[in-house]
DNA sequence: GCAAATTAATGATTTATTCAAG
DNA sequence: CTTGAATAAATCATTAATTTGC
């Protein structure tokens, strides 16, 4: 077999370039010209071979996976928007809960829409993408309940709990619905959510 | 007073609930939503203590955890590659790369590029750790070690490099002004900024 | 062996980015 | 240009591991 001289037929990153354009992406070049192409290709070719469309190419589809995936995301979130939360009383433990809260709940919120306000360029975009995309365990619930539930006042506190087994899959099926079903998917190998 | 248990200041996960988390990460729910976490929550009280703020920060660090890490092995990666460049000659490839020039030949941009690999806060982070970046040793930030060894796998041996082409730092600026104003061209008109 | 001291892990907060809507 | 919503990065803080001297 001749190791170096498949040829293959389209560009095959390697992980430095591809962590350097991220790194690129990241740091706000969405968009790059001629020039900048020219010379991130010249760089990025010390770690293997490249051309400039290839560049090019990478910026495209990353660019507009990644709108696609905030869409995708955004659009979730308005159609889960019914959760809601009424201020825990933390009253019983002595530090009052923190800022914890500011980063995922109380958005306003009634219990509205089934549907989505749908801006129709939204719609679109998210509706093609829907269908892969992860699915909701349960409708719309309420994030937390209010004092009881979510905290199992244990004070004792033992952690062997006798529990040696996992029983997952019994009380929490670890391949519930909402995970997604793209595990160890071929293609990038992670990075995205 | 409770004697017989100290208020724990944050939460202490049981080895079950541990486990379980991971599974779930594993399994591709990378940022569960409110939802997610409620059910989460509920499941993993049967093997202790823990609120819905303890999952939610649970898979923050941990998706953060494991980017940094898998970032830290890139880096080290990136490292032991010899920082110095063979030039692409452009001009050879030009005349086969078909149409797709024609997207970004218009453009006519200044030869910034942005900010390469070393992000500061990898570097930093690595810095403490290795301490084998030596940097700001002459004014400028190398963002590459200089380490010569040559363990470049490409079958693609022609090394146009050169001893003098290393100009890795006039090429990448730390910080690009046009980082975060890209899309507003026609207007900008030029490189006002 | 065993605690005090030191270091590594990791839970919890704070700050900075990011995109899009108004 | 500003603001809202969400998150990732950076940081702080506390617990667990471990080292160390006795």
């Amino acid at each position: 077999m001749s190791p170096s001289s498949i040829t293959p037929s389209r560009w095959c990153p390697t992980p430095e370039q591809v962590m350097i354009l991220e790194e690129i992406y990241r740091n706000g070049l969405k968009t790059p010209n001629a020039t900048q192409i020219q010379h991130i290709t010249s760089h990025l070719s010390f770690y293997g071979k490249i051309e400039g469309k290839n560049v090019f190419y990478w910026f495209q589809n990353h660019k507009a996976r990644d709108r696609q995936k905030l869409r995708r995301k955004l659009y979730k979130q308005l159609q889960q928007h019914h959760f809601f939360m009424k201020r825990q009383r933390f009253d019983d433990h002595q530090h009052d809960h923190h800022h914890f809260f500011q980063y995922f709940l109380p958005h306003h919120v009634p219990q509205l829409l089934p549907q989505l306000p749908s801006p129709s360029s939204l719609q679109r975009e998210v509706g093609e993408e829907e269908a892969a995309t992860e699915v909701e365990g349960g409708g719309g619930r309420r994030w937390m309940g209010g004092d009881e539930g979510t905290t199992v006042e244990e004070e004792d506190g033992e952690t062997t709990c006798g529990n040696g087994t996992l029983r997952t899959l019994e009380l929490f099926p670890v391949r519930a619905s909402w995970v997604k079903e793209e595990e160890g998917t071929s293609g990038n190998g992670g990075w995205g959510n």
